[in-house]
DNA sequence: CATACTACTATCCTAAAGGATACCACTACC
DNA sequence: GGTAGTGGTATCCTTTAGGATAGTAGTATG
């Protein structure tokens, strides 16, 4: 075969460790909507498990200690009467507008290329038989 | 602060919606190692699965249906002696470029940080008490 | 006739993700 | 003293992803 000099084993498995990463830590059913929900600013974490409606106390928890341990979120306690906790984004959590962006331009755009070739499937598609 | 009016609950859903949309046809260990694979040209079910190593025939077989399904790559058949499959990256598969360069260069920038706050903890941690 | 090659499938199993439910410590209010 | 609100934990369970191992059908070659 051939020698694939700028394709080499070594830098795909760079790009494919690099994109891993990337998705690892938006991994999981929460990450994006808990990123999503707190773009409009702070949020007390009873807060946040209302606007999310299904998330559970124990996921939500461990689903901000990975966001801060990834610094896009930071956590603040603040000694009033009961004790209030507020997540807000980090700058650093900005580093990802581009990826959600894209992400997000394409994920719409494939979800209209499958709506209509589901209808071009709905015209050629042969009635199975009985 | 400012009244996000472009930043609505249901305009936040359907970011949510789109980016989970990708993230999904991408999700699992090996789409991407997988699409990756196949930059290089068309390969065989079992020439995969030498260049992938720890990949198993029944995940293969599912990961490349699942590809197959979202139109990333072709499966084609040639009535060869022992049959012959090919799978081979479609020109709709092009479409994810962007978003993967994206997710690429935002892993390795991540990596990079990771290490040198890293290094930063290193320095300024305080040494524990025996 | 046995072995090897093609491309898989079938069955079973493990580990991880996610969730339901209950509970904790603290205080304020009635 | 009971209830409600703060921010969570603890325990158990189900579902899913992924993997190990073996086997299948067909042909060709030694």
């Amino acid at each position: 075969m051939q020698k694939p000099e700028n394709h080499t084993q070594e830098a795909c498995n760079a790009s494919v460790q690099a994109v891993r990463d990337a998705l690892y830590v938006l991994s999981g059913k929460w990450k994006l909507p808990l990123i999503i929900s707190l773009t409009e600013g702070p949020l007390r974490f009873n807060q946040i498990q209302r606007s999310l409606e299904d998330i559970t106390p124990k996921i939500l928890s461990k689903e901000l200690r990975e966001l801060e341990l990834n610094e896009f979120v930071t956590r603040k306690v603040y000694p009033t009467v009961p004790v209030t906790v507020t997540y807000e984004l980090t700058p650093y959590s900005q580093s990802l507008n581009k990826v959600l962006e894209e992400l997000r331009n394409w994920g719409l755009a494939h979800r209209e290329k499958i709506k209509s070739s589901r209808h071009q499937n709905a015209k050629t598609e042969q009635p199975a038989e009985a």
